[in-house]
DNA sequence: CGTAAACTTGACTATTTTAGTCGGATTTAC
DNA sequence: GTAAATCCGACTAAAATAGTCAAGTTTACG
């Protein structure tokens, strides 16, 4: 249950552009100044633009003085979108709805729960812009209350994990 | 971004158990019957029950006639107490407050980001009982709206992931 | 007592995923 | 035409994951 380093430097790295560069018209920034601010090597970056570039996030001019633009307005670029462009599953179940996983009964009871939380993730980073990061907005927080039974107030188990 | 079947076979067994055995003093479970139901092999789930009476979620008895129980009643048994107690980097940042990531500005903009994202995914999994689980209760959703920008409305990039 | 049924432990292994590296090809500005 | 940049695909090392296996120990029951 951790986040990969390709999705970490993929987000730094947009969020690197969206910095340099507010607007769409700036000329594009090299890789090589990314990785020198963010400490990634330049070829993993490469890797990643290239998924970031076919997923249509940012675009690209090559030759001398090239470099990446992002291809819409950073409000616009969304967490989840960065996220999914360059880290393929994004999925949280494996079981897809399949043979002997019907979520009615018996097995899988836990199917639905698994679908939950990876609505729950993905509306996180979906309603998180570069623009969020960049400027240090405030970040949505979940606002579940944890359910209070009585066994809790009595002896509390673990200190709630964190 | 995924969930370990460590961590997926862990529930699935302690919601085995809340289902076959509501209250704490009925007869233990086996893990050959729950392996069976489940579809997990007994080795495997020897291993996840050792974390899991380690952390003391459950009790074991040994010996014939032997088996687990909840050491705990089912509502008062968080999901996110099952999964860190199996599968242990809950992380989803790695880069923990140390040298060179201040989370103030210049490197690691997306620092408070991912500790958000943390705290988001435990608020989902501790709001969550295995009583909810078995009994098929409507689980919380985030109730973030997504963020409705003018480019959105305008093209849409992608589909919104899912 | 003995035996079978269960948990307990720890070491071992194979597969997959992750996190890169490397070498070269292509495009473009000057 | 050359240097600066993106592009591309194959390759590799390390780590995590998903188990397996063999040998204990404890307990119920006859």
């Amino acid at each position: 249950m951790k986040i990969s380093t390709r999705g970490r430097y993929a987000v730094m790295a947009m969020a690197d552009i969206a910095q340099q560069n507010a607007q769409g018209h700036e000329k594009p920034i090299k890789l090589s100044d990314i990785g020198a601010r963010q400490e990634i090597s330049l070829n993993y970056l490469e890797q990643i633009f290239g998924d970031l570039r076919r997923a249509g996030l940012v675009s690209s001019h090559r030759g001398a003085h090239g470099g990446y633009r992002l291809a819409s307005a950073p409000e616009a670029i969304r967490i989840g979108d960065v996220i999914r462009a360059v880290d393929e599953p994004v999925d949280v179940t494996r079981c897809g709805a399949s043979a002997g996983c019907l979520s009615k009964q018996g097995r899988c009871l836990t199917h639905d729960l698994w679908a939950e939380l990876g609505h729950t993730i993905h509306g996180f980073l979906n309603a998180i812009s570069l623009t969020d990061v960049v400027d240090g907005r405030p970040l949505p927080t979940l606002p579940v209350a944890e359910p209070v039974r009585l066994k809790d107030m009595v002896t509390d188990v673990m200190e709630a994990g964190e």
